[in-house]
DNA sequence: TTGTAAGCGTTATCAA
DNA sequence: TTGATAACGCTTACAA
């Protein structure tokens, strides 16, 4: 229990001394138990409750190498989509044991790379990456154990929605709804990152169906005043009142901004009119609370996690193994998304 | 950049054999380099450079004791005000330095024990608790620094919202918006949690201006689901058609409860009705980026943050220079929350 | 089944 | 201003 005044630590030393064992053999209580006499492990055990022993990884870690310890990086666990990837990568410690070293919101390169060189002096066995500020190609230069999740990922081992496949899946609802026009409202987005797949799916599904479609871009910065003011002005100047008697079909490419999509027109209209549909895109819990449980695609968190775990545990394993990283075969993972049609489809 | 193929990590050892001076000095340059000649500090400078050298702190931890690390325990990261509080932890790194190791979801006291056993394993120099298992009694009892944040906090220290000045705060606003019959949704509560001041603020005030008020407490589980279904049924059964042609003012307990109301009143009559008011509590975003914004009290999270992080690095301070930490006088801080109205109330 | 002794890569203490 | 040497608390051959 409580660590009386001034007593120094407990060690394996002090556990030898009291049951007249060699520190060789507390070692192997914890790391080989079946290796000692029972009777013997017995003694041991008490004699650690006696003297109240608590382990100390530290030491462990400077002669074993293995700090069991992971690094993280994102960019927030503020949004939706990360700080549900986020939470599930913690819990994945019942089942792997490691634990997380977690930073969050770089904004520079600079920021980025200070953290990451903490990470590595502390030694941790791998790194998932979340935040997209350093180029793949330098994340892969650290030769460590490392996957990333939804960023650009040319150099480097990664776990991927399958957006493009999102980007049909959530037009191809807004066709089957009678949709006239169809309307992708986005944030500019770079062609190398795995979220623009969806814009892709959006136009090749346009195109195969000969659609009447819109792209509506506007830069929606980084806070969500923001991102309010750009899906606004992107509604008011480019979708409101610009079809009349058209059935307007808006896909988001984010549930935040289909949350201010459908927000407006409750606030303008009381009610989602009838000549519009909205799907977002991460199955954010947000989606699920809004006034109208809105339509989405859903991330699947579980798998994302689980297969950059799996990914990132064999590289760590390839490593203890004497093994270097193969470089030049990194492994993209691509996860399905699932369709998630809820009030704002029909 | 990168470790090439096979390559030991270099140590100082390796830097001091490359520029013929000791491992000691080596040391010295990271941790008094004002007390090297300029010229050789230059030399190390170099040799660090070309041979690749990188930092490895779980020596220098084994050494000297400190690892720089704090504990982080929350009951989830999902959650408005927890991720909110957690994202703030984590960027006091540019000002601290501290690292944090996270545990999120301990649902029973087993396994956050567990998460505290590993916490202390890797020696970490003090620990902040969100997370609400475990009693602050035991927490006391592991005589490392330790601060809580909105949590029972009888044996340890701690910083709080004023909830029942944010209760008071909430409940006054209702009563200038001239509402006929003051409603409070929410989910049990133990009276030796910092929440429950809300309730005695609201009751206080009720009492004070002689107001006609219900307290509506519904289970409202752990899952959003749950959350959805608690409220609904509050609503139905004890507040709408129950009061005709009364002006009612609603103060939920929490942001999530007070979004579910405002939508179910949308879905139902098109808007906020003229005779509902509604305030909820914690300020998160969702709680702005509802259909309509949300009044609400707010938790002041850089403060609560800035003050907790103060009052545990002291005590990392006072353990070094090795007076225990005073059990019997645990610091409490109160930090005032903000009433912020927005479109929900006049 | 147990013990001896040499690490692991730093920092701290004395000396010079 | 620099160096030798002993910690720090554990793991891991190698021996017995």
């Amino acid at each position: 229990m409580a660590r009386e005044k001034g007593e120094k630590n407990v060690t394996f030393q002090d556990i030898a001394n009291y049951t007249r064992f060699s520190k060789t053999t507390i070692s192997r209580y914890f790391n080989h138990p079946e290796s000692l006499a029972p009777a013997n492990r017995q003694k041991i055990e008490e004699a650690l409750a006696t003297l109240h022993y608590n382990e100390n990884k530290v030491a462990r870690i400077l002669a074993n190498g293995q700090t069991e310890i992971i690094g993280l990086l994102t960019p927030n666990i503020y949004n939706g989509f990360y700080s549900m990837i986020t939470e599930k990568i913690l819990q994945t410690y019942e089942r792997y044991g490691f634990k997380f070293l977690v930073f969050s919101g770089a904004e520079t390169e600079g920021v980025e790379r200070k953290y990451i060189r903490e990470l590595l002096a502390y030694q941790v066995e791998g790194l998932i990456v979340l935040s997209h500020t350093i180029p793949s190609m330098e994340l892969a230069s650290y030769g460590i154990p490392l996957v990333s999740i939804e960023r650009e990922d040319r150099y480097i081992s990664s776990v991927n929605t399958d957006n493009y496949m999102g980007g049909v899946q959530a037009t191809g609802l807004l066709y089957k709804n009678d949709c006239d026009v169809f309307i992708l409202i986005n944030s500019p987005t770079k062609a190398d990152v795995p979220g623009y797949g969806r814009v892709r799916g959006f136009l090749d599904t346009c195109a195969e169906h000969h659609l009447d479609y819109r792209m509506v871009e506007y830069p929606m910065g980084h806070t969500y005043d923001e991102t309010v003011s750009a899906v606004t002005k992107a509604l008011e100047n480019n979708v409101l009142d610009a079809f009349p008697g058209k059935k307007k079909g808006i896909f988001c490419l984010s549930d935040t901004s289909a949350i201010i999509v459908l927000n407006q027109l409750y606030r303008r209209y009381g009610c989602l009119p009838d000549d519009y549909r909205i799907i977002g895109f991460d199955n954010t819990p947000a989606s699920r609370e809004a006034v109208l449980p809105i339509s989405t695609i859903g991330q699947q968190a579980d798998t994302l996690v689980d297969t950059a775990m799996t990914i990132l545990t064999d590289q760590i394993r390839m490593k203890k193994e004497g093994n270097e990283i193969d470089l030049s075969r990194p492994v993209h993972a691509v996860i399905p998304p699932r369709l998630i049609a809820r009030a704002t489809t029909d």
